[in-house]
DNA sequence: ATAATAAAAACGAACGTTCGTTCATTTGCA
DNA sequence: TGCAAATGAACGAACGTTCGTTTTTATTAT
């Protein structure tokens, strides 16, 4: 055994995934053949075929097996007893240190959207939302509280400010100054928590 | 003339990228036949290299007539004299009320994007962001003044939450109950607006 | 250890289909 | 009559997939 204890079969079944998880990316679903995947793997284009049985099976496996969907959600997840603030820097920080991990992210999901007109995400957010929200609303800042809006709006606005930040850079490339954008994080967080907090609570 | 001035040839040259328009937003442009195109359109597969020299200048003329740069970017100019918050307020309706109205535009970039790795949206980003910058430096509240931010985190702030608006819908589906949409937007501007002007401007 | 054997994996030519595009021809309006 | 417009058969290339065959791997018997 060369790699950890994956048998022969398993790890070209894995190079497979890997070259087309990399040509998706780079050219769409559509736009990519069989022959380039095979090409790219190592493999003859029917040797695919003993380890996928569709070119759609493979998408789905790399939705299954790559989609950050489950590692984004543990990370949003508040600890009981946290602050507002803390709790939203916390989950801004995890968002945006998984999606810079992971540039492919949003990617995927533009793929699947535009070829398939399937939404996996919608699986997430509908597992997501319900678990944030009750989260959201027992959010008790130190020195005062939540203005009174809807939860749901509140995450919405919250997932959209964070979204965006890699969103406008795969549109238009970098959009801010390299040195204004360690800063930009927390700006984006105090601009969040000063949006929702009621004003006496904002002087910390 | 069956139409407002338009001869048979320009007629179906509209057809045509019509047609295409559609079918690429429902299963994006490599999935997409010049078959299907032409059937759409009412026309035979060879007519439509009467009025398209290839499948990609269909696309071209798309992005170029379609693509609603030109119509959002207006949108967001301030005019002279503006507060902070009619300012705020009146691009985030024009932008909202765009988009509602243009479903298709964020798909179009999507397309772009995962089949083109192209980037067209880039020219209206770098048109606007020099042109909507001094007008968010000289912003000036009735009551206050805009808190100590860098203009371009604002603006991207701004961006993503309006944006995400659609993205969320576009992803997920309906994400708020339709009792709360109309609400939604006033309570995004009103968060934006709270985080970004200091505390004694914002009661009005 | 070695040899025999069955199973899994790899191969690449070939299949039928569909792709984008071309072209010789016909149609229909000015 | 002339010419843009429309036609659909035809072209070569490329598509996803299948298939018969060979090679490699894992397992068993010796």
């Amino acid at each position: 055994m060369t790699e950890v204890n994956l048998s022969k079969g398993e790890r070209t079944r894995l190079a497979i995934e890997e070259a087309a998880y990399e040509l998706f990316l780079e050219q769409g679903y559509s736009a990519t053949s069989m022959r380039q995947v095979a090409e790219r793997a190592g493999v003859a284009v029917g040797g695919i075929y003993n380890h996928f049985a569709s070119k759609d099976e493979i998408f789905e496996a790399i939705i299954r097996n790559r989609h950050p969907y489950k590692q984004i959600l543990p990370l949003v997840s508040a600890v009981p007893g946290e602050t507002a603030e803390e709790f939203i820097h916390n989950a801004a920080q995890a968002l945006v240190e998984e999606l810079g991990r992971r540039p492919d992210f949003l990617k995927l999901m533009f793929i699947e959207i535009v070829e398939f007109n399937t939404k996996h995400v919608a699986g997430l957010m509908e597992e997501v939302i319900p678990q944030v929200l009750p989260l959201v609303q027992r959010l008790k800042s130190p020195a005062g509280m939540l203005r009174p809006i809807h939860p749901a709006i509140i995450l919405r606005a919250f997932m959209g400010m964070f979204f965006s930040y890699y969103i406008m850079e795969m549109m238009v490339g970098q959009v801010m100054p390299p040195e204004m954008r360690e800063d930009s994080l927390d700006t984006f967080v105090e601009i969040f928590l000063h949006g929702i907090l009621v004003d006496e609570a904002k002087d910390v």
